[in-house]
DNA sequence: TAGTGGTCTAGACCACCCT
DNA sequence: GGGTGGTCTAGACCACTAC
């Protein structure tokens, strides 16, 4: 045929959705601001309501936009930058923003076992921390400290959840740390977690699993689930993102 | 009623349906075994086709499974550790993993401009470079150099994309790095990013934004897309599970 | 050309929040 | 109770890959 080029790429609906409404909330909405409904929308763009949330969805996984069931979408706040930096972390030191939840004995999944070095079934000290950043919470950790790691721990069998956290947490704080390793990937949130996050189990995290090391061996591992829609991790000296406010 | 607790949660059929797949994957599949289709696996389970995407989404989001259209869905490998310390990311070195790809000179977005801290309509070098491992690619990276931050670089303008983009490269090296920082967040490949790292447009990546210094000054940024669904990101020491192999 | 995953539709009902 | 987003269905067609 005589065309040359006609209809290069015939692009998803979704995809161009996705772009317009982007720029759409560049230039006439502002953060907090609630958008027309789905079903609105939808029509107004002569889409189908599944079509136009595979756009919104992708908005929200960018941290554009906020849903909430029952309430309506609303224009999302610039993402937080949360420091993740070993020092922030360590469970040994007293952070404002880690608040502990509870504790309990477990057995770790295989994989933490792997990272602890303990044995298949070996029992240990888990505690559940959550961090929050601006009255929002923006992660939830699990925490697995070895027995071995912790010596001299005595805990009172009557100690309830937050008092047994804080009493393992008070051990780890006689260690002295002597290096850490660290990886960054990316999951869903898992029931228990998003409970915490005040989102819906499958919501998109940062999982960022840590290794502590003391007294030459792995002291504790922390997984720690990070709202992926809302936060932005840092490490080093600055915030790379965070001069916009200036 | 008398009914104690009846119907406690109603769980989504595509949340019990992940479950069940993924118990599925642990247990009957050996890694790049295809899946029966779509159409067959939604028949079986007795659910639309739609519901049973949901769940292979969520499954692929995890890293457990690899689709491709045209071809099929494959059960994926553990995710790869990928090094993203600054030391192995540092334009200047010579890293063996970070192909160069081409160069040119734009203007930055507002907000790489404003983390560099040139003017707003003030052009800089980018040098766009891919990551491979294992013969997979797994991050493309644009790097965005001021002029100022290469003093002494002469760019012969017959120079072409991969010759031009050593040449900036080059001119880092001559710089001693002070510090950087860095920030990692969730976000979905452009276009140009999806091709380079053989995904359709949206996939899920982790942008890693790197702020380099040096002689008092902010002397590149880079920002850098990993596959989120087969990367785990590292930092430190070790590898935290690379163990898995041993 | 046959088979796969990707996109899209037009409905329906449910769970949740607010008033 | 009325409105929102979340889940689910049963179809259709398209883009891509491999044979």
């Amino acid at each position: 045929m005589g065309t040359t080029q006609l209809e290069t790429a015939p692009e998803p609906k979704y995809w161009h959705l996705k772009t317009v409404l982007s720029d759409a909330l560049d230039s006439e909405f502002a953060v907090g601001e609630i958008l027309p409904n789905e079903r609105d929308l939808a029509a107004r763009f002569g889409v189908a309501r599944a079509t136009l949330r595979q756009a919104l969805e992708q908005l929200e996984l960018e941290g554009r936009l906020q849903r909430r069931r029952g309430v309506g979408t609303t224009v999302a706040p610039p993402r937080v930058g949360v420091a993740a930096d070993a020092e922030h972390a360590w469970p040994g030191t007293t952070a404002d923003d880690w608040q502990p939840v509870g504790s309990a004995e477990a057995v770790p999944p295989a994989a933490v076992a792997l990272l602890l070095g303990t044995g298949r079934d070996e029992v240990v000290h888990t505690v559940r921390r959550t961090r929050s950043s601006n009255g929002q919470p923006v992660a939830a950790e699990l925490l697995y400290v070895p027995a071995a790691g912790v010596p001299g721990l005595d805990l009172p069998e009557t100690a309830s959840g937050p008092a047994r956290a804080l009493a393992v947490l008070g051990a780890l704080q006689e260690l002295r740390l002597e290096g850490h390793d660290r990886a960054v990937e990316l999951g869903s949130a898992r029931a228990e977690d998003a409970k915490q996050l005040d989102r819906l189990p499958g919501a998109p995290v940062l999982v960022v699993t840590t290794r502590y090391f003391a007294d030459g061996r792995t002291a504790a591992v922390s997984v720690a689930t990070y709202r992926a829609d809302t936060c932005r991790l840092t490490f080093g000296e600055g915030d790379p993102v965070g001069l916009l406010a200036s």
